[in-house]
DNA sequence: AGCAGTCCCGTAAACGTTTACGAAGAAGCG
DNA sequence: CGCTTCTTCGTAAACGTTTACGGGACTGCT
């Protein structure tokens, strides 16, 4: 069923046709509803494939998922949330949203460069930025319209969106500090991962700030997963001369370096203090309550909608994109894990 | 830069390009090297619009997830380890997996008419089914492969897999009527969703088998979340006659669930069993250690890319389809949560 | 009546591929 | 050398749309 046996049936030509179901001018309101009747009754929609080859556009909008060795991505609700805010501006604009997810064996340049290569969507948002991304560099070249969500070190323009690790960090550590503590761990992303390098780097200057040296020791990574909280704690425990806090870049790490606390009999808060990142679902059900930051995400999504529209039509208008940069704050949520020490 | 390009700077015909490049007969080595040469020297590779169109087929194969009200589909590590297994059968045969969310706000099934429309696949999963699915009568309807993740109750013919709720229930019941249990709660799903009817009856007749009659004030439901898992903690303790144990059906509900008992001062194992179901990171990192099973999802994932290729190529040369049914059993994971009731 | 302007609508040319068909040349054979 | 067979390649017709263009039928005006 294509749009020819619809003219055939409707004694109509196929450029009405086209005319009518794309809200084009210059078809009279009687034959329009005919045909929308007649596509409905048929059940006909036109063909994706010609469509997009005729219009040189997909309708189609790709965010690329990376899962990190360990197979944990990030909380799913982080990335499920967002998908609901983008997904709703989206749809708001006749456009669809399809995640590509790379495999844990793919390389995630080459992957990108399939889907850019075949022309699979109009617009691409790229997550897990590394320190260096040749993701943004082979994007600008290929001149499509994307996103990165989460900085990188190139010096090209781009639209780029991130978290504001570095308020975080300075929150975190500063509360820290107020409460008395100043043998403080850091517990980061691998250096490669941008945020890993960004919330390390605030850390350290926030303590330098406060007249305090972060020396190697107390600067953790470990897989951003349960195991890798256990891990952690297992090795904070192990440390002569044990630190009393320890600020968390991501909160998959809490559920696992609970436990290890509590196999150990330290208590979150008396004997070891935690400060968490992201909200998650976790904190809010740990014993004693995770101190963690809140953020939108919804908001999050639809801006990356908006914005990935904004530079679909900038480009179509021919106009000069203006490439924004945005920083989502976060508000701590004071919970009990991150007290005074105890002596 | 399209075919035509690549032909004239190479003076050969675009006929020959075209088969140069999709390893086609009848064209020599010599220029086939010149082909694959050029197309990587210019940059060429075709244009996805233009050969899905005079294909009739896109290379791509969707998987829908649906979120539920909360947000939280799942584990995350759940469908991103399928999708794992899933990936890297269909990219042997040269398919791409896209991933369909649908919006919080969207109706699965209009969700589920405009991929099949638009004709962006050419084999579609689903996931989440419902106890009744439209979605399966409207893909049967409209013939596309497609392979349903979760039973439903159509008696139509088409290929589905699902986790064996029925022995996990079995299993669970068995153990907490040997450890002594008599009454026995069960934590299950919204009764539209298969895997909670399932679920539940399961338990139903398992318990029946040891003649304990499941009464309705045994049964909860709660949104499968860790608030959820926190909220059915409450209404357990609340209970005049308090259960044994608990039977869950998903373990995202478990983190909420034991801070609530902790809360109370409840020990899981001493005071109340708990039995778990799919294995999840959080499980391994409670404590006491939850009693669950295990499972092996890359496992599932490579299967239902294998299926959903069969169908497809079937499809194709018009043979006659079989319909395969996989039903994946799950190996429990003793722990300590699981034990013979206090007294 | 003649003419300009408006409103609908049909025609046909793209968009970038793949592939059936046929032709040209080479190779093999008597 | 003539014939057949095989290999290699070019030509052109699809695939299903969208849209520029032009033409007919009206309307309104002089």
């Amino acid at each position: 069923m294509n749009i020819h046996d619809i003219a055939r049936r409707l004694n109509i030509s196929i450029g009405t046709i086209s005319r009518a179901l794309n809200d084009r001018a210059g078809v009279s309101a009687k034959t329009r509803q005919r045909v929308l009747d007649a596509a409905k009754r048929y059940g006909y929609s036109p063909n994706q494939s010609g469509r997009s080859l005729r219009r040189g556009a997909t309708g189609m909008i790709g965010f690329m998922v990376i899962p990190n060795r360990d197979r944990t991505t990030k909380g799913e609700a982080f990335f499920m949330t967002i998908f609901d805010g983008l997904q709703s501006v989206l749809a708001a604009h006749g456009l669809d949203l399809v995640i590509h997810y790379c495999g844990a064996d793919q390389d995630p340049e080459t992957h990108v460069q399939r889907i850019v290569e075949r022309r699979m969507v109009d617009g691409l948002i790229i997550s897990q930025t590394n320190r260096s991304d040749p993701r943004i560099d082979y994007l600008i070249e290929k001149k499509l319209p994307f996103i990165a969500f989460g900085r990188s070190d190139t010096r090209r323009a781009h639209t780029w969106t991130d978290l504001d690790f570095e308020g975080v960090a300075e929150q975190s550590i500063d509360l820290l500090y107020r409460l008395g503590h100043r043998r403080i761990a850091i517990a980061t992303a691998a250096n490669e991962l941008n945020f890993g390098y960004l919330y390390l780097e605030a850390c350290r200057a926030s303590l330098a700030r406060h007249g305090i040296v972060l020396t190697d020791d107390l600067i953790f990574r470990e897989p951003l997963t349960e195991a890798g909280g256990y891990s952690l704690g297992g090795r904070l425990l192990a440390l002569r001369d044990r630190p009393t806090a320890v600020s968390l870049v991501q909160n998959t790490l809490t559920l696992g370096l609970y436990q290890r606390l509590s196999d150990a009999g330290v208590v979150p808060g008396h004997d070891l203090s935690i400060i968490g990142f992201d909200q998650s679902p976790n904190g809010d059900f740990l014993r004693p309550s995770l101190t963690q930051f809140r953020l939108s995400l919804t908001e999050l999504g639809e801006w990356l909608g908006c914005q990935i529209i904004a530079l679909i039509e900038a480009r179509r208008a021919g106009r000069q994109i203006r490439h924004a940069h945005k920083i989502w704050p976060l508000q701590i949520e004071p919970g009990e894990s991150a007290q005074p020490p105890a002596r």
